[in-house]
RNA sequence: GGACCCAUAGCUCAGCUGGAAGAGCGGCGCCCUUACAAGGCGUAGGCCGCAGGUUCGAGCCCUGCUGGGUCCA
């Protein structure tokens, strides 16, 4: 990397001198290097203050407001594909609407992850030989406090590495003091609408973590295990009934069947006795039991399962616990102490001594629940803890998708979420740790609970109850979810009434995997709603997953994970970046390999060197485009080119078609601009004089505009380039293109140029076939019927406007030197007759011959022309076959009738065309 | 067990309300042409998973089957 490389050539004084005077210096070597930029260019983006976002400039109407909150990452984490994807995808929206004039703002922060923080400072306090309980509480919290600050938060400055374009003054953390009043006033409103409760049930309780743990936070992983079928009770006094859990027999209290269960009818309201523990237990009719599975008996542990527990509570059944925190057996006898895992066994053996065990099934394929966090197996446990009452809010949330307030993209995608909270379980929020707000209930001797009022900041001193002084709060905290669930609008301020949430709440798009939408969307929806009395975000934008080449989920099972970091230090930002845009079709998942990043890092270097043949070549913006009569037939095409790719770019933003607005830009940045515009901008740069003045100012303007549209998927390189072609501080604050200007589309340009495309391309293929080297300049001569203007062959032979055609396409002659360039033909004369003994190329109705010195190849030119007559005549086939019928003609739209006519012609003249070229070949 | 998604070129995926099968990468051939070999030019390759149905017409709509995937139990 050179030194120019380094200092990026903004500040050069570009548009200062006349442009034509303009002799461009090669600030720029011929290959881009992102490391040699990158990190400065967003180091001068944050010191400028580009990503600020000001609230009193949507108060005042200035700008419209415009807001997205990162989804935030987890204090502990680090960056991530699927993160480096989302960010991608939530920076381009955000400097999109920046650049359309929107106050734009990006939030970002992290949270602080509570069981797994903590997890990772025990660590650290184990190697020191210590536990969070030798330090006390408050000492612990300080000691994380003292980690996250050391240690945490390596996430953001991978995010700076990705270039995110978000508000650094705006960095919030779930854990700060207006974030922790937000939890407190949000806990306490609920309460006191009877949306929290404190009960007894059964919860998903991490033997390791030792905390209870939500829904969510258990995956259930399919295991080999084993079904164990067990004979309760004696003779006709018995009943079978199976376990994966043998050792959770211990603490059953009844049977269960189904009430019409014709096999167990008998048996209802008896008793029958529990092995090993010699209890009688009675057997219950249960609607909830399924007849059809097992033998149609269940055994009920209520403290150990959550549909026994319910069960139980139908039934009045005793709950006795068998386990501690430990998931050790508590029950007194040979097992007590045991873990479970090892009770399992000795559980199992000593029934079958006791000739209990009447099946076995090994392997019995399962799904057990893991916690998210240490993958220990989750245990089911009764104990008391605080709940959410979801009815109402998910009941809101759902709504708001259901009307419209909320909308998600893709729509089908929209049952996910609907799944979801239409079948909400209530939410364990209180966790069984030292690290996460504290929940705000105090509880004095006699059993009084209080809970401060809503918008009280300090903590209570007495009982509201009774008065009694000595009361102690809840040694609880919330679940860290709790928190964020209030992200989008706690860190706007709330529960003030700031400035920031009037200007930027509802936040506009959230952008998140579809895997998780339960996580983020359907809790800051339920909470958003009730807090807001508005949904959190207008539009929810999902995306699929990142996965490997093979297809397979990215993830450290499965040890396929890439560090973007390294594709950012090999490939640069950028290609990370449109890599990830570009496979971001709505909703599904993007396999990347390290194949792409490199066709994306090629296509910035592309980019890299088109933009410097532009500049070399006095590429300005400072004059604007010239009037339209002026402009060539090329420039016209290309700008009506441009027009259609902006609006098409636009309006795939709208629809989150990331993927089509890379692509877009991609063909057309490198199919039309690269390979055609600036090969035919050759000629008339050569010529100098006002033709090279009109097309530098069109270079200029199409890079410019380029450059603009490429921005928010690639930051880095358009920025050095646009502020090289311009001489303007910053692209991020430069207006996004409109396609408004619809005068620009011009549909004779693009034929004219579309029909020099094809005669050029036939050419080129036809000296491929005749195995003419690249390189290779061969006399050519456009064939035309009849020269009807004597200006003709003197205006070809110039290279200059002829403006006039017999025989020939409009536009065609006129570029006889630009073709003559592009095939490679020198010179290019223009005749009425071809040349005997010269090869002939027609194509878009015109007709080019090459002097190949008769040594074409007869043969090969003759079976690929027949070749291409079959497939003229298949078409030509179908085509009149549709025609042929009668049902067609009459049921058919008329403009498809027309259309396929138009195809028959078509084939029939391909087909003269063809037969033309046959016609005319040697006969040798 | 329940629900949803997917099946198109060797690989990974596009294909809008049904009206001529596309891209990227990879493959093959020729070129180091003064913006670019991280490049240029040309080129091959597909009974659109299987079986039915609707329709003048199906990659697209309907039914069933098979094979993958995801989430929830």
């Amino acid at each position: 990397m050179t030194a120019a490389a380094a200092e990026p050539p903004a500040a050069e004084p570009a548009a200062a001198e006349p442009a034509s005077a303009r002799v461009a210096p090669l600030v720029l070597p011929p290959q881009y290097a992102p490391a040699a930029v990158e990190a400065a260019l967003y180091e001068r983006w944050v010191e400028r203050g580009v990503f600020g976002a000001d609230a009193d400039a949507v108060r005042r109407g200035d700008r419209p407001g415009y807001c997205v909150v990162i989804p935030p990452p987890n204090v502990t984490g680090f960056l991530h594909m699927g993160h480096a994807f989302q960010h991608t995808l939530m920076d381009a929206l955000t400097r999109r609407r920046r650049m359309q004039g929107y106050e734009s703002l990006w939030l970002p922060g992290m949270d602080h992850a509570g069981i797994a923080t903590q997890n990772v400072v025990e660590r650290e306090l184990a190697k020191e030989g210590m536990s969070r309980h030798d330090l006390g509480r408050e000492a612990f919290a300080a000691r994380v406090w003292r980690w996250k600050a050391e240690y945490g938060g390596k996430i953001l400055g991978q995010m700076r590495r990705l270039g995110e374009g978000v508000d650094w003054s705006r960095e919030r953390f779930t854990m700060d003091a207006g974030l922790s009043r937000a939890v407190r006033t949000m806990f306490t409103r609920m309460y006191a609408d009877d949306l929290i409760y404190r009960a007894e049930r059964i919860i998903n309780w991490c033997p390791r973590c030792h905390t209870a743990l939500s829904d969510i936070e258990v995956e259930h992983v399919e295991e080999d295990g084993e079904l164990i079928s067990i004979r309760y009770g004696e003779g006709a006094r018995s009943v079978v009934v199976a376990t994966t859990r043998v050792e959770t027999m211990l603490g059953d209290t009844a049977v269960a069947v189904h009430p019409d269960d014709e096999r167990y009818r008998h048996l209802v309201d008896t008793t029958v006795t529990l092995p090993l523990i010699e209890r009688q237990i009675p057997v219950v009719a249960d609607a909830h039991v399924d007849p059809s599975f097992g033998t149609g008996a269940v055994k009920v542990t209520p403290a150990h399962d959550p549909n026994d527990f319910a069960i139980a509570q139908r039934h009045g059944l005793p709950m006795p616990s068998v386990m501690d925190e430990h998931a050790r057996i508590t029950v007194p006898g040979p097992y007590a102490g045991m873990d479970r895992f090892e009770a399992r066994p000795a559980v199992r053996a000593a029934l079958a001594a006791d000739g209990r065990i009447v099946a076995e099934q090994r392997p019995y394929r399962h799904a057990v629940g893991h916690c998210s966090r240490c993958q220990t197996v989750v245990e089911p446990r009764l104990s008391l803890q605080w709940f959410v009452a979801v009815a109402p809010l998910a009941q809101a949330a759902g709504d708001a998708v259901r009307d419209g307030r909320t909308a998600i993209h893709p729509p089908e995608l929209a049952g996910r979420f609907f799944a979801w909270v239409d079948d909400m379980h209530d939410w364990c929020i209180s966790r069984q740790l030292w690290w996460g707000h504290r929940i705000p209930v105090w509880y004095c001797p006699d059993g009084h609970v209080t809970v401060p009022a809503t918008g009280t900041v300090e903590d209570p001193t007495a009982c509201a109850t009774c008065g009694r002084a000595d009361i102690t709060q809840d040694d609880d905290v919330l679940d860290t979810w709790f928190s964020s669930g209030l992200w989008p609008f706690s860190t706007l301020g709330w529960p003030e009434s700031t400035a920031d949430l009037a200007a930027f709440y509802p936040t506009d798009v959230l952008v998140t995997g579809y895997d998780i939408i339960f996580f983020w969307v359907a809790r800051m929806m339920m909470f958003g709603l009730y807090a807001m009395s508005d949904v959190p975000f207008r539009t929810v934008a999902l995306t699929g997953l990142i996965r490997d080449g093979a297809g397979k989920k990215m993830s450290k099972s499965h040890g396929n994970v890439v560090d973007p970091l390294e594709w950012i230090d090999r490939y640069g930002a950028d290609a990370l970046r449109f890599t990830l845009a570009r496979g971001a079709n709505p909703g599904t998942d993007v396999p990347v390999t390290e194949d792409w990043v490199q066709g994306s890092r090629n296509f910035a270097n592309k980019l890299w060197n088109a933009s410097r043949f532009a500049l070399m070549n006095g590429a300005s913006t400072a004059t604007g485009l010239p009037p339209r009569e002026q402009l060539s037939t090329p420039d016209r095409w290309i700008l009506s080119r441009l027009a259609a790719v902006t609006a098409e770019v636009d309006g795939r933003y709208e629809d989150f078609q990331f993927a089509k607005v890379c692509d877009a830009l991609f063909h057309f940045a490198w199919d039309e601009v690269f390979d055609w515009y600036l090969e035919l901008a050759k000629i008339p740069l050569a010529a100098g004089g006002e033709p090279a003045e009109r097309t530098r100012a069109v270079l200029g303007h199409v890079f410019d505009q380029l450059l603009r549209l490429l921005h928010p998927v690639v930051p880095f390189v358009t920025e050095t380039l646009w502020t090289a072609l311009t001489g303007a501080e910053t692209i991020v604050t430069a207006a996004w293109p409109t396609a408004a200007d619809s005068a620009l589309f011009d549909p004779a340009a693009e034929a004219d140029v579309a029909r020099l495309q094809i005669l050029v391309t036939e050419v080129r293929r036809f000296r491929a076939e005749q195995g003419l080297r690249p390189r290779q300049r061969v006399p050519a001569v456009l064939v035309v019927d009849e020269p009807t203007e004597a200006g003709l062959t003197a205006g070809l032979t110039a290279g200059l406007s002829a403006g006039l055609s017999a025989g020939l396409p409009t536009g065609l002659t006129t570029y006889a030197e630009n073709i003559a360039a592009l095939v490679d033909a020198r010179p290019l004369d223009v005749a009425t007759e071809v040349p005997a003994g010269w090869a002939v190329v027609s194509a878009a109705g015109a007709r080019l011959a090459l002097d190949l010195s008769d040594a074409i190849d007869v043969g090969a030119e003759r079976a690929r022309l027949l070749k291409a007559q079959q497939a003229a005549g298949q078409e030509l086939g179908q085509v009149s076959n549709k025609l042929g019928r009668a049902d067609f003609v009459t049921k058919a739209p008329a403009a498809v009738v027309t259309k396929m006519r138009l195809r028959q012609g078509t084939a029939q003249a391909e087909l003269d065309r063809l037969q033309g070229l046959l016609d005319a070949l040697p006969t040798r």
